[in-house]
This record gives structure tokens, C-alpha cells and sequence, in this order.
DNA sequence: CGCGTTATCTACCATGCGGTAGATTCTACG
DNA sequence: CGTAGAATCTACCGCATGGTAGATAACGCG
């Protein structure tokens, strides 16, 4: 169900037993709070997708907080991870060096699509972002950095992506469409989780950036899922 | 924190004490989920603040799935109301008889504008419609159906707006339009609910709105809240 | 006021939870 | 191959949960 057990790729790191065991766990965890939120997964259910007793899975985490916290910090860097090698690639493509702020936008509307066609990464977002909105959920601060962070990166695409547009566009705040254009991504999850034939998300980014002057057309669309 | 106890309009069904209760119980409910979800409440929450044990809340519902239902469909009775009011009111005034379709968007507008000042059901429904993705949660037929309503109500809105714009705007279709702006407003009150400061959604809105060339500027915008 | 109905409580149940303690099995390295 | 240390298990704890049973208290109508 998560990943077969012997798929160590050529030698580099023979990966201890419990550092396997600790990503199966993690893998297992992600999954759950995918399919039922946090709050009501339990350890043990994690522990027994994962071959293990909640007792053992204990060994690895410190408590249940601990296990979320872990395994969203592990998503985003996985995420960057494959932000920075899809900008390499295009840029040995292209004999150019692109910067995030170059593809970021396509980058998204990448995600978004790969979410469109496996769909893993959507609900667990949607559930767990909607549950730490309460102060006191261990992933309330992860939460809010990762909303900032995304904001931040965002309005740098789209300064960049009026700025190269033909014509330029120069009526739009790109803090504002910044925030806008994630709103409408995490909204559109939500009604394409609850119904997957309501709405087609991609095509409603991309009708949405076209609205504001942005040419996504050209855009290789990142096709490899996230990780 | 909810109500006060003796705030009876005057005389026309005396409300036994069995219904008062009933209300109180439903009422408490509504903040609860809206202040941690419906998971991690728990029936002596809700029983506590209505002042009440757990098993005479079981006196009125027949468990937490019927509980939940309830408050969420006498919700939206309360919400198609306030809008029926809302539009015979505007109707009364202006000597004009106005329709859904006229004022939709507007509505829309001051929902999420009534939320920003007095946050109490933004929560909700952020939390609630996103643990109700989940096929087996009890409300997620009533959000499916909610939102296939929404998308139709404000479809028809956004046609009339589009048709009545000056200059009218022809190149939208109004159905993803609809999609779209709900997105767009979920989207915002997640942000907004994790740090308010974060976003403007009124201002966001509304300049969407535009960017489709429509001109809310004219727009009275409904200002008492909802229930 | 009397009394049937309704509302509410106390007490209980089985279950599942997160977390801990300590015994036991397995691993991997010298 | 032996053994220290890691990995994992069994067993338990206290607590909270949703739900039930039945006794008791309050209501409100005649």
C-alpha cells in the first residue's frame, strides 16, 4: 500500500532498519490524516498500516503531535526538493538560468493538477489546514508560516509574470493576486474533493491568471507528481 | 455567551421549555463546531454549555450525527430567510420586485463581509466542510448538496450580472464563474481565519468581481448579519 | 390542585484513546 | 559467533467518548 520494502536504489545509503520502519510510519501517517484528518486517526490505526503496534511506533515519536508536525516539515521539504530540481532541469533545457520566480505560478498550477489525478495530496491538505485554523493544533504555526511562506513566493511569480506579459500588466497588485490565487486553488479543492465532476481545477486556475493578462499558455506545466 | 433566557418577542408561540432547551442546545452546538470542529467536540461539551447533562441532551437528538445535521439544516432555513427578507425588503424599498438572481452576489459579498466583523460561522464552515469531504462523515451529503445549490444560485446571479454589466460581458461563462467565486471566498476566510491580518477578503472579492467586469460599486450592501 | 407527560438527572457500560513500563526479540557490527 | 544496543511487543493506566437504563423532578393542562 505505501512503498514495497526492498526498494533501496543502488547502495548509496543502506537505510538501517528503523530509519525504514520510521518512513514507513510517516508514509502510513500521511496517507490517514489524508483520508480522516488528524484528529481522528489514531496512533494505532497509523501503527497498523504501518505492520506495527502503536507502542512500537512510539519508539520513533515522541506523541501524536510530534509524529504531525514531523511528517508536514518532511512534506515541504520534499516539496522544495522538487521545486529546485524542476528549475535546474528547465534551466539545463534552456541554457538559462530560471529562478522560482520565473516558475512559480506554473509550478502550482502544476501541483494542482497532479492533485487532479492522484488524489493523495488534496484532501490532506484541505482537512488538516481547515483543522489547524483552531490556535491550538500542533500544526496551527505550521500552518500559518506555510500560508506566509506561499503568499511571499506567489507575489514574486506574479510581479514577474505581469512584468513579462505582452503587454504588461500594471493594474494588479501581485500581493493581492498573490493571495488570491492560492484562495482560489484551496477552494477549489475543497469542492473538487466533495465532488470531483463539479469543477475542473486546472482549467479554472488557468482561466483565472489568463483574467488577469498572465499568458500561461506557453507554460510546460510541471507533469511529475510531487514526491 | 448564547442567549438570554427570557428575550421572547412578544407573545405568538410561548415556546415550551422542552423547545427553549432544544435551542439552546442547538445554539451551543453552533459555536462549539465552529470554535473546534465536529470531531473533537464531544455531546458533553455541547451538553455543558447549554447547561445541561449529556444524557439529557440525548433527550432532544438521538446521537451526534442527528445533532449535528439538525443545526446545520436549521442553518441553512435561517440563511434562505434572511435572504428572502433581505430581498423583499430591497423590493418594498425600491418599489421594484427584485430576485435571487439580482441579488445573489451582493448577498454573497455581505455574508462574507458579516463574517470579517463578527466571526462566529466562517469557522464553521471552514472546518466543517472540510472534515466533511471524507465520503462517511455525516454531513457529507448536506455539503455536497449545499454547494451544488450555491453553484446554482450563483450561477444565475452571475449571468444577470454579466448581461446587466454596462458594457455586458460576454467572454465569462457564468457557471465557472459561480465555481470560481465560491472557491475564491472559501479560499479567503481559510487564510483569513488563520491570520486575519493576512488578507482583505471584502476588498478581494470585489476586485474580482471587477476583473470580471462586473461593477459592485452600486451594490447596498447587506449589512445585518445572518441569524 | 392533581396528575400524566415531559424533561432532566445519576449511574453505568463498552470502547477507544494517548501514553508508559518493562520484558523480549532482533540486528548488525566487531 | 557473541553481544551491546536498537527495535518491537505485551500489558497496563487513567481518562474521555457515545450511548443506554431507569429513577426522579419539573412542567403545564384540566
Amino acid at each position: 500500500m505505501t512503498t514495497t520494502m526492498d526498494g533501496d536504489r543502488s547502495g548509496v545509503p543502506p537505510l538501517t532498519k528503523g530509519e525504514r520502519t520510521r518512513r514507513r510510519i510517516m508514509d502510513s501517517a500521511l496517507e490517514l490524516f489524508g483520508e480522516r484528518g488528524y484528529t481522528s486517526v489514531s496512533l494505532r490505526d497509523v501503527a497498523a498500516r504501518a505492520a506495527i503496534t502503536h507502542a512500537g511506533l512510539l519508539h520513533y515519536f515522541s506523541g501524536k503531535d510530534d509524529l504531525l508536525i514531523t511528517v508536514m516539515i518532511d512534506r515541504d521539504k520534499q516539496e522544495i526538493i522538487a521545486l529546485q530540481e524542476h528549475i535546474e532541469q528547465l534551466s539545463r533545457r534552456d541554457g538559462r538560468p530560471w529562478t522560482v520566480d520565473d516558475v512559480g505560478l506554473s509550478w502550482l498550477v502544476g501541483q494542482i493538477a497532479a492533485n487532479q489525478r492522484r488524489p493523495d495530496l488534496a484532501p490532506l491538505y484541505v482537512k488538516l489546514s481547515a483543522e489547524a485554523t483552531e490556535p491550538s493544533h500542533p500544526a496551527h504555526n505550521y500552518f500559518r508560516k506555510r500560508y506566509a511562506r506561499l503568499r511571499r513566493t506567489l507575489t514574486g511569480s506574479m510581479a514577474r509574470a505581469f512584468a513579462t506579459a505582452d503587454p504588461p500588466v500594471t493594474g494588479h497588485d501581485p500581493v493581492a493576486a498573490a493571495a488570491q490565487v492560492i484562495a482560489l486553488a484551496d477552494g477549489l479543492q475543497i469542492q473538487w474533493v466533495l465532488d470531483p465532476d463539479s469543477v475542473d481545477m486546472v482549467a479554472s486556475l488557468l482561466g483565472y491568471l489568463r483574467m488577469l493578462g498572465i499568458d500561461p499558455d506557453g507554460w510546460a506545466l510541471a507533469d511529475e507528481a510531487a514526491g
